[in-house]
This record gives structure tokens, sequence and C-alpha cells, in this order.
DNA sequence: GTTTATATTGAACAGTGTTCAGTAACTTGC
DNA sequence: GCAAGTTACTGAACACTGTTCAATATAAAC
């Protein structure tokens, strides 16, 4: 059963980190032989790359809602909220999406979930130039720099690097950071 | 000699990342026997930690010319593009300060190599206040931010998650998206 | 009931970080 | 020069890792 595996494997990389995580544990997790594993996964990465995907659905089925949202800046800026709230919630699926190097070698084949995720937000910026905001940027730019901080953000915070600021709670520096973001996109 | 280890280490950590670093590779990059590494330094993670220290000495040396340039918006601009310059040139470097959990558990100890880093930035970000910029935000808000948005370029570069705009280079991306930055920065 | 397909095991291989008794090579004191 | 002491270094061993694979058990088909 490649369910059982999955949930298994999904206990463990999410308690653990990837990294940290062992064939063994995951089959010691399960009542299962670690040879049982490569019966139906190829190998670790594998198993990886189907909660990675797994990671992908949920946080396109967070912002999939955001779609009737019909000011186009507005949807921009639920787009990022909501982005921050899925590392907030899922930090350790966002570590597996975003900043675990064994994606990279999966990440050309097939469906590109990365890509559809960027798209949305593309689409927004996009909208808000017809709408006359953003004028003289170039689309693809602005779209890189927005991800960037969006992604900055959630970084700092999956890596533990946010204590430089004593006075703020991590919460409130991303929560706050995000909406000085905001404040300047809205004057730029 | 600790310094013959570190330049094993160096060499073989830039190489292939910390992870796919093992001990033995280190030790015989410089003809050592595994076990005299340990008559040096604790554990592998000392060895990384030297290195990390390194990497922070080499971005804190680069940004300190920056601070006789006295405009501090001109500053702050400096300090981005030279932030990101680092990241770009000294790939692996970055990853073992930023992106590597190990990093996380001798981040209390000691001398606070990032929040250095980080005050610089901040200084700017004040410098820039007094003299009538961004006067309505927070200081620690808008750092943290700025902070964000260049780690977020600097990130999606070193794991390679820039594939997903095709039309453009990576260096490209990294160069316009940060100047759409700047742009929305004078704006604020 | 026998054959065939599917599941599952656990030992084995080469690799990992780490420890440690043993040895070699210098330094010091006389 | 020679013994004592300190420092440097070795390599085997331990428990772990991902992965493979012959052997075995379970289920399905005829």
């Amino acid at each position: 059963m490649t369910k059982r595996i999955l949930d298994g494997a999904r206990s463990v990389f999410l308690k653990n980190g990837y990294e940290r995580s062992s064939m063994r544990n995951i089959a010691d997790e399960i009542n299962y032989s670690p040879g049982t594993l490569y019966f139906y996964f190829k190998d670790k990465g594998e198993i990886f790359h189907k909660l990675y995907e797994e990671g992908f659905r949920l946080l396109l089925n967070n912002s999939k809602v955001l779609d009737n949202v019909e000011d186009p800046f507005e949807r921009l800026k639920a787009n990022g909220k909501a982005y921050i709230q899925f590392a907030v919630e899922n930090r350790d699926y966002y570590n597996l999406m975003f900043l675990v190097d064994e994606a990279a070698d999966y990440k050309k084949e097939g469906l590109n979930l990365a890509g559809e995720a960027i798209g949305q937000i593309r689409a927004a910026v996009k909208a808000c130039q017809e709408q006359g905001r953003f004028k003289d940027m170039n689309t693809d730019f602005l779209t890189f720099m927005i991800v960037s901080a969006l992604h900055g953000i959630c970084a700092l915070f999956c890596k533990d690097r946010t204590k430089n600021f004593v006075e703020h709670t991590t919460e409130e520096l991303m929560a706050q950071g995000y909406q000085c973001f905001i404040l300047m996109l809205e004057r730029a």
C-alpha cells in the first residue's frame, strides 16, 4: 500500500525533516521492513517528491479560492498573505517544497507545480498593470521581486533566522514586514 | 594543523555542499585519517561553523567599505547590491550561512555575525528615516522586509528556483528584480 | 490443489559520524 | 645522549545511513 507508506513518511518527514529521516524510521513507523519501501518507491527521493507534490496541492488549493477576488491588487495582496500563512501553518511542507535540495532533481519532469503558483501571482500583477498600476515595470521582474520578498520572509522563518530582531516576535515580524511591503507596492 | 583541515573542509564543502560532504572526504582531501579531525574539532558541526564564520567575515568585509558612502539611501542601495553579489560569487558560502540547518545550533553563542550584517542595513534605514524617507514606517519591520527581499532573491538563486521565469537568465532576474525593488523603495 | 502473481522479509554492501586504544613523532629536562 | 612527557596521528570498531536482492510468505487464478 503506497498510501500507508506515504502516511508514515509524511509523519516522519514533517516531524524530523527530510535529511534527518531514514528509510528505516519510515518502515518502523508503519511496521514494515525497510526493503518493502523499495517495492513501491524507487528511492527515498521518490517518496520525498510525492509529499512535495502534496504540499503544492495544499498551497494551490488555498490560493485558488482567491481567484474570486475581483480587484487584481486586492487579489495580489490576498495571495501574498495566503502564501505566508501557508508557510506558518505548514512550515515542514514549506521546507520540503522550497528549501530541500532533493526537489531540484525532480523539478523538470511532468507538471510544474511551482510554476503554477508563480503563474497566479504573475497573472495578478499583469491584471494590475492593465488597470494602470506598476505601469513602467516589467511584469516578469516585478513578479520575481514579489515572489522573492514572500519567499524571503518564509525562508527566514523556516530556517529560524528571525532571532536578530529581538524586539518582536516572529509572527509580528512576518505580518508587519509583509504590511510594509504592501504599503510600498501601493505607492509604487 | 587546524588550518590544513579547514582548507580541506572548505574545498570539500564548497564543492559538494555540507550534507553531501563526509568527514572521510575531508580527511582524504588532506591525507589525514578520519580520526585526526576529531583531535582538532569536536564534530562535523564545529568545522561547519568555522566556515560559517569565515563566510560572514567575507560578507562583512565586502560591505564595510560601503560605510564611506555618505548618503544613507545610496548606502542602503549599495549594501543590497553587494549582498546579492556576494551570494552570486559565493553561492556555497551563502548556502552554508543561511540555508543549512546546522547553523541554527551554533547561532546563539558568542559574536552574532548575522546580527552585525543586519545591523548595517538597519542603520542605513534609520539614517534614511532621519533624512525624511520612510517616515511613517517602523524601522525594524522595514529592515526585516528589506532583508527578506534580499534573502529571497538569493535563496531562490541558491536553491535553483529561478527556472520558472523561462524568458530570462538567472543573473538578469536577480539584477532586474533588485532594480524593481529599489524603484519601489525610492517611491515609498 | 497447483500454478502464478503479488507482498514482504531480513541479511548484506558500501557508505556515514564518531570514539578510542595504540603508536609515532616531536619537546623538554637532565 | 637518553628518558619522560606532550602532541600528533592512525585505523579498527560501533551504530547508523540508503539500497539491493535472494528467499519466503500470502493471495489470486485456473
